[in-house]
DNA sequence: ATGAAAGCGCTAACAA
DNA sequence: TTGTTAGCGCTTTCAT
């Protein structure tokens, strides 16, 4: 590894006089730069991020810490993250807390010890970690702290054009099948159907009980749902959606013949599945990159950047998993659709 | 942000024996040591791994490159090696290439210079990246490159048990769905239909052409399996599968009445589509922590290691997209099965 | 068994 | 404009 030293030999000046050639160019003299660029380039130097980061008291890496990276949702961001990094020449710690509370405030305290900042992803309401994190600079992505940065999507919008679609389509009785009890984005859908159904004359929500956001999540849920007597639901997420029509679909109650169900994250599984999910999307890749602009510019030493908003715009994305009211099978049949 | 300073002082001894009492339990009194090892848990201390890495002369971090973070492929294997690396005390540097060749070299390029070694996950071959990295140490994982460690599912032996389970179901002509051009496992798995179909009497493997490894790659394989008059098909991986089935489906054929399809990997996709897959299982998170192993057991100044297999074992799991070839419906309906 | 001290590669005062 | 120098937090001889 060719070192700050060698390609000050090489250039006949200073270390000194090295690293400002690349920090801070203007300062050294135009043919001085010149030697010490073309040697650095001869040798094939690049610094040592670890020691300039010692001296200069930061460590141009980020940490990332997610509680399942193989979840769709939680990769999309990883990958909105890694990506702004590497564009801002800075590198990315990824870590995984496999939902494990504890196991999360020990990662983070190892990342912060590493890194400039951390991005959290974390579902779940983590009073411990603050107090963990210290005064380091932390970007929550849907979930609030005090004194944290925080970033979402705007599922309460997500939310209203659900409602409104069902609405259209004529359902009055919609289920909301929730998300795991702590979850910060489950209690903002909750407030957010309740605060938008009184808008739809005539619709009244049935709360369905909390359900792990995953598969297994869903299938549990499909009792509740079938015995709650609404002809459609909106799920807590995608993946939730996928295990409810399922269970569903094995219990004979077809979907969305005979109930509607709407996702949410549009997560690539909603177009893989049958019927293709109804689903709301927030752009993930745009969330993991907007959440680390939000981090790197509270990080000293950085040029400070445009406003970067705290809630990215969600829509509705229409398939198949929704239907007409209509369209429901009566109870007896062979009289026609 | 509490150093080794604050930890001798509390302890009241010098940071030499903090730092030993870590690294070296042994080499202090057993008094020492507890108070040591007190301090540092009521103050909370975490060594600084740049400063010690930069002492040491390594940085303790290992770097990951995948095409792609969000295919559910790689993300499980990042998993395992974030999961591996993690308890071994080592960060990851997680970074994408997003399936671009050219990005894949440069970003390489940078993960060098920071890292003690890198796990490549490049299914491409990628002649240029040995000399980019140059003597430091790789691992790749599902490709081979002089020089480089390499690690793998043994997918050949899948191939065996996907043949033989479609030759019990009664199949003879079977098609092979082939992954993109240039996959080393492509090959690999084409080698291995190649070597296992004559050991099945009567069999006959029909190529059916290189196709992108996403679902439009299954999409655009459709046409192909029909005209190719083929009654089940191995697809070169799961979301191939999954596509190929969805627009197969759309053509009003029927997976597994009318054709049997077997996938690979084993993605949680497989369990969630329907029909579920039958698809060739390898543990990628055991495939991520095993090429973590065999990069960090070359690394200098790591406790040796027992011998890390390069070859992980595959098998088939059989699910609802294979069926016996007696089930397919005659061309003239109502004559019964 | 423990401590003092010399650096790892780099940046940032401070001098010149 | 450039060089000298003092560390960043840690590990590791070498003494004691």
């Amino acid at each position: 590894m060719v070192t700050i030293r060698e390609v000050a030999a090489a250039a006949g000046v200073s270390i000194a006089t090295v690293s400002r050639a690349l920090a801070d160019p203007d300062k050294v003299a135009a043919g001085t730069r010149d030697r010490v660029l073309s040697a650095i380039d001869t040798l094939g130097y690049t610094p040592n991020r670890a020691a300039s980061g010692l001296r200069a008291g930061r460590t141009n890496t980020i940490g990332l810490l997610v509680p399942d990276l193989t979840n769709p949702y939680f990769s999309g961001v990883a990958r909105g993250v890694t990506a702004q990094a590497t564009d801002e020449g800075v590198s990315v710690f990824v870590t995984e807390s496999r939902e494990d509370p504890a196991a999360e405030v020990e990662i983070l305290r190892g990342l912060v010890r590493q890194t400039d900042g951390v991005v959290l992803c974390s579902p779940r309401a983590v009073h411990d970690d603050r107090g963990v994190i210290g005064p380091r600079p932390l970007v929550l992505i849907n979930n609030e702290l005090p004194g944290a940065q925080s970033i979402s999507v705007d599922d309460r919008h997500g939310i209203r054009e659900a409602l409104r679609h069902l609405y259209a389509l004529g359902h009055r009785r919609i289920g909301y099948v929730g998300g795991p009890s702590g979850s910060w984005s489950d209690r903002r859908r909750r407030a957010a159907l309740a605060a938008h159904a009184p808008e739809l004359a005539g619709v009244q929500i049935v709360d369905l009980g909390e359900h792990e956001a995953t598969v297994q999540g869903g299938d549990s849920a499909a009792g509740e749902v079938i015995a709650a007597e609404v002809t459609a639901v909106i799920a807590f997420n995608d993946i939730v959606a996928v295990g409810l029509i399922r269970r569903l679909h094995r219990m004979g109650v077809r979907v969305p013949h005979e109930l509607s169900v709407v996702g949410f994250d549009n997560t690539f599984l909603a177009d893989l599945v049958t019927p293709a999910l109804t689903t709301v999307h927030g752009d993930l890749e745009t969330l993991g990159r907007r959440a680390t602009d939000l981090l790197l510019g509270v990080l000293p030493g950085r040029p400070v950047r445009a406003a970067v908003p705290h809630l990215l715009p969600a829509r509705l994305v229409v398939r198949d998993s929704t239907a007409p009211l209509r369209a429901r099978l009566p109870a007896g049949y062979g009289s026609g659709s």
